[in-house]
Formats: C-alpha cells, sequence, structure tokens
DNA sequence: CGCACCTTTGAATGAGATCAAAGATGGTGG
DNA sequence: CCACCATCTTTGATCTCATTCAAAGGTGCG
C-alpha cells in the first residue's frame, strides 16, 4: 500500500503535484520495526540512512559523560529523522524507540535525486530542517536558566502541541515517558520532575491517572512554560513545483 | 568586488562550478553594516531577509519571561543567518552584533531560485542548516545537567573549535563577550561566570589579560567540557553540481 | 578627569540534587 | 488466574552548587 506520511504533512501547507506524491511514496516504501527500548541508531554510528516516522514515538539523545544522558527531541509520526548524516559522517545521536515503533527508511543518496528532481520539496524539506532547529532553540531556552516547573511544562506543552499538529487532538494523552526519561528531557531528576507534575496537578493545570495526562489548563501550562506557539510553515519563497 | 564568503566556506568541501559561484556572489552582492550592540533582526519581526556574515561576531538570542535571555549561538564570518525565516513568518530570535560588523543582505526567494538552478548548493546550505541544528544540540548537552565549570569551558571549546575553522587557527583569542553575556549563553550568572574564568586559569587551562585568553591546554579545556569534534561536512551524498 | 560599565570578591540564601525507603504497577510464568 | 519480580512512582531528610545581594576595584570612552 503506497502512501506517505511526509506528504500527508508536507500537503497541509502545498498542494503536491502527482509528480511529488509519486517521489515521496517511493521515498517511504521501505518499512522497518522497532521494538521498544531498542535503538535505531546509536551514537557516533557510520549509518546512511534516514528515517519517516509512521507510529510510535522515538527519542534522539546523547551521552553526558558524567553517566547521565539528554534527550534532545521527541519524535512523532511524520517526522523525518536523522537528517543530521546529511552534515557529518557519525550520528551525532542515538535514536531509541520509546514505544514500539513503525519507520520508513531510505538511503541518503535518495534525497540527493530528490533535490535534482524536485526543488519545491527540497526546499520543503530545508524547512523541515530549519524547523527542527528552532525547536531544539525553543528547548534551549527552556532549559537554560528557568525553573524547573516552567520546564515541566515546557515539555508538557511541546508533547500536546505536537500531537496535535499531526492532526490527533486529545486533551487527554497517555504519556509512554518514565519521569526518568522526562528528566533527561529536561535537565531535571526524576525525583524532582515527580515532585513537579504533582504540583502542576496540585494547581489544577493538569490532572494524572497513571500515565494518562488529561490538559485541565492549557492557557496556565503554557504561562508557566513560557511557551509560544510556532506558526504553520511559511510556503512564500518556495520556488515552483514540478 | 564580487566575492562570496559562503563560497569561501564550501568551496572547502567541494569543487564549486562556474555557475555555483557566479550564483553565490550575487547572492551576497548587497551588504550592510551593523554597530556594535545593535540588532540585525528583532524576535518576532516579520523580517524577509537572510544574511551571510562577512566580518564581526553576531549573535542569537530569545528573551526568557522572567526578565533573562538565552543566547542561542554565536556567528562568525561565512555564518549563514536567519534560516528560520524560511520555515516562520516571524523570527523566534533577536540577532545582535557583538562587535562592529558587516553582513551581506538577500531576499529568501533568492534561495528558492537557487533551489531550482543550483540543486547542488541547495543541498549544501541544507547541511548547513543541519549542522547549526547539531551545534544547538551540543549546547543543549552542555547545558543541560552539567556542572558550571564545564559549560564555560564548552563555550571556549566551541569559540576556539570555529574560528579555527573559519581559518584563523589562534591559542590566543580577543573575546569580545561581556561576563554577563557568556553568561546568558550558558544559563549561568555573570558572578559565577567569573568564577569558572578564574578556576580555569587557576587550574593553567587558560591564561587571561583582560578581554585576551589563551589557550594553554586545549585537551584538557575539551575534556572539562565533554567537547567532541565534529568532523568535516559530508558531501557523498550530494547530487552532482550544475 | 569623571562617569558608565565591567570585573572581582565575599557572605548568605535557596532551588534542586542526592540518598533512602516505602508504595504502585504491570508483565511473566507457573 | 494468581503470585512474584522488576520497574516505576512517590515521599521525606539532608546536602550542595549556583544564585542573590552587596560592595570594592578596573577600564575605557567621552
Amino acid at each position: 500500500m503506497g502512501d506517505s506520511r511526509l506528504a500527508e504533512w508536507l500537503g497541509r501547507y502545498v498542494r503536491l503535484t502527482e509528480g511529488e506524491l509519486g517521489a515521496l511514496v517511493r521515498l517511504e516504501e521501505q518499512r522497518r520495526t522497532v521494538r521498544r527500548g531498542t535503538a535505531l541508531v546509536q551514537e557516533n554510528d557510520a549509518s546512511r540512512e534516514l528515517f519517516v516516522l509512521r507510529s510510535g514515538w522515538l527519542h534522539s539523545s546523547v551521552a553526558l559523560g558524567n553517566g547521565g544522558r539528554q534527550i534532545m527531541r521527541l519524535y512523532f509520526p511524520s517526522d523525518l529523522i536523522c537528517m543530521a548524516l546529511l552534515a557529518f559522517a557519525e550520528s551525532p545521536e542515538t535514536v531509541t524507540a520509546v514505544t514500539d515503533a513503525t519507520v520508513s527508511v531510505f538511503a541518503r543518496e535518495r534525497l540527493g535525486e530528490l533535490f535534482v528532481d524536485h526543488p519545491r520539496l527540497a526546499a520543503m524539506i530545508g524547512c523541515v530542517s530549519v524547523a527542527e532547529r528552532v525547536a531544539m532553540a525553543d528547548r534551549l531556552a527552556s532549559i537554560g536558566r528557568t525553573p524547573a516547573l516552567a520546564r515541566v511544562a515546557a515539555l508538557l506543552c511541546e508533547i500536546f502541541t505536537r500531537l496535535e499538529a499531526s492532526g490527533e487532538p486529545r486533551d487527554e494523552v497517555h504519556i509512554p515517558l518514565t519521569q526518568e526519561e522526562m528528566g533527561d528531557a529536561t535537565g531535571l531528576t526524576a525525583v524532582h520532575v515527580n515532585r513537579m507534575m504533582r504540583r502542576l496537578a496540585e494547581e489544577g493545570i493538569i490532572e494524572r491517572n497513571g500515565p494518562v495526562v488529561r490538559l485541565k489548563d492549557k492557557d496556565r501550562l503554557c504561562r508557566q512554560a513560557n511557551y509560544t506557539a510556532r506558526d504553520a510553515l511559511e510556503t512564500a519563497w518556495l520556488p515552483p513545483p514540478r
């Protein structure tokens, strides 16, 4: 069955041509599954493959010298993963499955062809890369010199907002992350994440039931997090389609 | 005088064709100067221009809600700046001149043309964007859950390494950043940056003379910072030139 | 020369880490 | 279907690193 997660996503911003659509579908033909807790790519691996996440959650992380790790980014369905190996021979990050997941796999050379055949798609993938850079900057801002409560709030904001953007707008989400993992993402200890989650619940901002988090007051959560929603991708500068 | 900083940089990785070179030179024709302390772009500006830094230092930052700010990235000559507005209508960051500086300016639509006319250049600019994402990740790792000394060491590593990469390998650098700014970059207070700089000097890793920092023991500095040098840009997957 | 800004140093305070141990939860095999 | 074990969550007590507050030197620019 030939479909394309990337096309679903990009198609929300521009009307894709037949040619573009076909190219994306072919890109995502080859599939692979990943078991929860398994690494798709290891730090310093000389991998040559990119992935499009089809189902499940992944995250990327780096080891931290003192035994810890920093989780860089959560990946949700439609996300393009391992773009780093366009610039570097060795992967700077480990990509791990948070839940069982399915991905599409393709060699990076395929992207080279895409740049020649479909300049507009290439430009949009450039956009995606830039957007990821900005997301990383947002997280950096939320971790640099912010109190613990705001960091945890920011993580929740990110999760809710991105799930919304990927087309499943729910105010109740099963978050498959352990508090340890949330700590690795926010630069806090698991213990302190726990306290902050409790506080958010006490203040009536969220409601918790095991791993299920219900968003009761999105505005207040965003304010706590100093979260700024980013508008949709820009398309005005893109070259004409082919 | 038609030259191109970007071409100087990219030309170190691939042999640029006449056409590519010409396109880059034309891209950088228009120049502008920025006074020390002045903002080139403000957060939330609806700017449509990208820049290539020709001389001087810039940095990008975001406001932090509690009055503070996080400095995201330092920019040195040859750097491509404001790529964020390829993906977003409003600039997510403020770009400020650390020293008096000169930049080349061009509209983002020019990049659209480049994607059509010179797919290989487009791909390389994609690389640059990806590399910036990775750099941002490196900084995130150094700030997440790392002691203050390591953060300051990482900042110094970044400065020395990037100046080296831009072709001025010196073990003695005039750093035009105030300790306040170094704090905004590392997520520390100016006071604590001061103490950490003193400690690095006491331990014989650096030598200080006002704003001039001499690198005495690069290995030890990198070890303190848990710094990993990134290899040169990958070129194997690039499409053929045009 | 004088003023603004930056650096340096000291002392008190506090947010988050660390250490420790008691509940939940869920998956596995009997 | 239940018991068990591993893993995760929760809570308390103590400690530490970085912040905050304060004030005294430097430095360079107008």
